[in-house]
DNA sequence: CACAGATATTTCAAACTCAAAATATTTATG
DNA sequence: CATAAATATTTTGAGTTTGAAATATCTGTG
């Protein structure tokens, strides 16, 4: 057949797409099946026991891990949802007491958002319960298959981790 | 200290929601942090090589599985959305000239969709450059840790699987 | 200092999403 | 047959989400 190097190459990509290529399609299905399953989940529990929503917990949660507060754009991008997004969750969080909007000195475009007192103690207390709910969905889930999901997991992060500076 | 088989088992669960439940935390979190990243990079490429949406994508997906169409009801429980979700979507599919809707013998309330030519034609070119996307972002992902991923996923979707009549 | 470009945030329009209510139709029961 | 209950779908209102445009402010360069 007189292959030579490109041609074995090809070989390789053509078998890629081909098996390989479609084990990976399946695994991103399947995260996503679960992803949703999961979300929809938590998201009718946050609705029925706290009358909120996926998008507040998750902003306050990443409040309550900087308790000095977080700009705008940064928890937009520790969130990964566009800036205009935040806004909207914000601004409903701060109409609900759960935040305040902290001017900053010397830039005045920027305003630092923390959790408020009662915004804090909310959460902590929704913080124990979601973590309740959560291990109860993953009560399948043993500790070794935990670990190796979030090895596996984390490989495919750091693969499309944004390029820095 | 004369411990009884109640403060064991209340043991066991304490240690549970202490350690085995964080991991099941963290790895929940984990697979939101791949998924948004995932559908970010999938939602910008298809806007922009396709001028479409993940959403129209996953309609297109699921009547091209089944070619002899669905009912809405089917559709939307197939994509795992409120059945009023699945409405606007196919509206703007059909509007595009990838849908039709079909009306049901001797049942007038449904009706099922389907692919047209042109959107079937449309799909097939797609779904190839699609799975080549999801390839590339998923190129650390080795064959068999591809596998072991749809294994340990499953375990949790099986857990959270409609309960059958 | 002027002012072009960069940065931080909000506003905007369109799309997506949900849960609940409304509509239309079918099925089952008395 | 009448009609209550069930089923299929759409409509509605509120919230979330995006990408792009608009605002406001800051920074660096001449």
């Amino acid at each position: 057949m007189n292959m030579n190097h490109s041609d074995d190459l090809r070989d390789l990509m053509d078998n890629e797409t081909s098996d390989l290529s479609k084990a990976r399609l399946r695994a991103w299905l399947q995260i996503l099946k679960v992803s949703r399953k999961i979300e929809g989940e938590l998201r009718e529990k946050m609705r029925i026991e706290f009358g909120s929503t996926l998008p507040r917990f998750d902003v306050l949660a990443a409040l309550y891990r900087e308790r000095d507060g977080m700009r705008m754009s940064e928890l937009s991008k520790s969130l990964m949802v566009s800036n205009g997004n935040v806004t909207g969750i914000v601004d409903r969080l701060v109409g609900e007491g759960m935040l305040v909007r902290v001017p900053v000195e010397n830039d005045r475009r920027a305003s630092i958002v923390r959790l408020t007192e009662a915004g804090e103690k909310d959460f902590a207390e929704r913080a124990l319960v979601h973590e309740g709910w959560v291990s109860e969905l993953f009560s399948d889930l043993s500790a070794s298959d935990a670990d190796g999901l979030i090895r596996i997991l984390r490989t495919i992060s750091h693969h499309n981790e944004a390029p820095h500076d």
